[in-house]
DNA sequence: GCGTCCAGGTCTACC
DNA sequence: GGTAGACCTGGACGC
């Protein structure tokens, strides 16, 4: 199957705009070329991805024996654009960064688009697995659970698992062989909230809500702080929140205080001018690094 | 080998 | 509303 890519569509930027390529489902080779997942289209459907670029094309390959029917080869296609944030609009972006000669590079390079999961409720899990510890400790907990409570979709590659199969285990179980601790009442709250339909994700993706009130949204849910919440608002195409993490607070330090400690408050009025873009003005920024191969 | 600190924070109780 | 303290884990580091 093969997508056809918007002119300033950067693919290797957009994999390696943040860790989640790290994580489990997601794979990248070391060439920075390719993309591997998989993605769940029923109970039994889990299919294992190969995402490439050739040309202006997206290249995409299914790499187990599944056979798809022409409504799932649409709908895998229209997931793939989604975690690709291939349909969004950068333009207003790029003529903002245009404006400033330190974030030229931005448009230039055709970055500022953020890889994403499948499902919010994937990049939810994933969110609270990187509060209060090592990136280490974060694929060591995804790993766990794609490995033991996910489908082997192909020899050694699992899904991410459903909300209900988590949902099932004990507090015990995840804390042990999840790695989670603290975090394992966090998921089943959330995973049985799913279950039980007392919380709906995904439409959240296309939502109405206004930014600050989608924030909250967020926040209702138990694990997920103001950092959290800031980051996952970057998934669902809104900027107005930095998601300040200490990452963060260290490359601001070195970009705009020559190593000096600055605090939170002082790094949210230096992005304030940059309006709803200002989160990803602040992730650019601060990734700047790893757009420049 | 052991102890301590810290890492892509959040929650709760208390003031 | 602001803040201190507890919370799991694992890797890095110093001794």
């Amino acid at each position: 199957m093969t997508i056809q890519l918007p002119q300033n569509f950067n693919f290797t930027s957009t994999i390696f705009s943040h860790g989640w390529y790290d994580l489990p489902p997601f794979a990248a080779n070391e060439t920075k070329k390719q993309l591997h997942t998989v993605i769940s289209l029923s109970k039994t459907k889990h299919v294992c991805v190969r995402i490439r670029v050739h040309h202006a094309l997206l290249t995409i390959t299914v790499e187990n024996s599944v056979r798809l029917t022409i409504t799932e080869k649409e709908r895998l296609k229209n997931n793939i654009r989604s975690m690709l944030r291939i349909d969004e609009s950068l333009d207003e972006f790029y003529t903002l960064c245009r404006k400033e000669a330190h974030l030229r590079w931005i448009p230039k390079k055709g970055a500022g688009r953020i890889l994403r999961s499948p499902t919010l409720f994937e990049d939810i899990v994933k969110m609270i697995f990187t509060t209060n510890c090592s990136w280490a400790l974060t694929k060591i907990q995804t790993t766990n659970l794609t490995k033991k409570l996910g489908i082997e979709a192909a020899e050694h590659i699992y899904s991410f698992p459903a909300p209900e199969t988590i949902a099932k285990k004990s507090e015990q179980w995840l804390r042990k062989e999840i790695s989670c601790g603290y975090r394992a009442p966090y998921l089943l709250e959330l995973c049985k909230s799913i279950t039980n339909k007392k919380i709906e994700l995904e439409s959240l993706r296309h939502s109405a809500l206004s930014s600050e009130e989608l924030y909250w949204k967020l926040r209702s849910i138990k694990g997920v702080g103001h950092y959290a919440a800031g980051n996952l608002l970057k998934l669902l195409g809104r900027y107005d929140f930095l998601g300040i993490d200490s990452w963060v607070r260290k490359r601001f330090s070195v970009l705009h205080g020559k190593g000096r400690r600055i605090s939170d408050a002082a790094i949210e009025k230096y992005y304030d001018r940059y309006g709803t873009w200002r989160g990803l003005v602040c992730l650019m920024e601060v990734t700047s690094d790893w757009h420049e191969s």
